[in-house]
DNA sequence: TTTGTGACCTAGG
DNA sequence: CCCTAGGCCACAA
């Protein structure tokens, strides 16, 4: 056996993880490790950022969707960034230059330190 | 075959 | 906030 061992076959890897970001509630986010967890998948937020980027179903709440940190994955001003921006409002998220408040508590003491003022 | 890339993550400094 | 290091892995060169 030349393969390393892949617990779980990519098709259903796939259906796992569109399901978990189907599971999002309308106005709510979660991070691609976060759907990745949901999904029964931890560690692979690579695919789920993969699957999204090649989803094809406007059904998808891809939007949803943002790094751990709050902020969203695209690059500043690019398309996709004000598509998901716009999209999030619609749901009455707050999105504040490019990232979502209240995800993820500030943790290290050197976040704390460089908190949202001395941004 | 190896290397580089990317809508990523966590743990550290 | 900025960085590095290591993990993860499908895909294209």
């Amino acid at each position: 056996m030349r393969a390393k061992t892949k617990a779980i076959p990519a098709e259903d890897a796939a259906c796992r993880i569109l399901a978990a970001v189907r599971a999002i509630p309308k106005g709510q986010v979660a991070g691609y490790g976060e759907v990745a967890r949901r999904a029964g998948l931890p560690g692979r937020a690579r695919l789920v950022a993969r699957l999204l980027g090649s989803n094809d179903d406007v059904r998808l709440p891809w939007h949803r969707v943002l790094r751990s940190d709050g902020r969203i994955a695209f690059p500043e001003g690019s398309e996709g960034y004000r598509e998901q921006s716009a999209r999030l409002r619609e749901e009455g998220v707050v999105v504040e230059r490019g990232r979502v408040r209240g995800l993820r508590a500030t943790a290290s003491l050197d976040d704390q330190l460089w908190g949202p003022m001395a941004g």
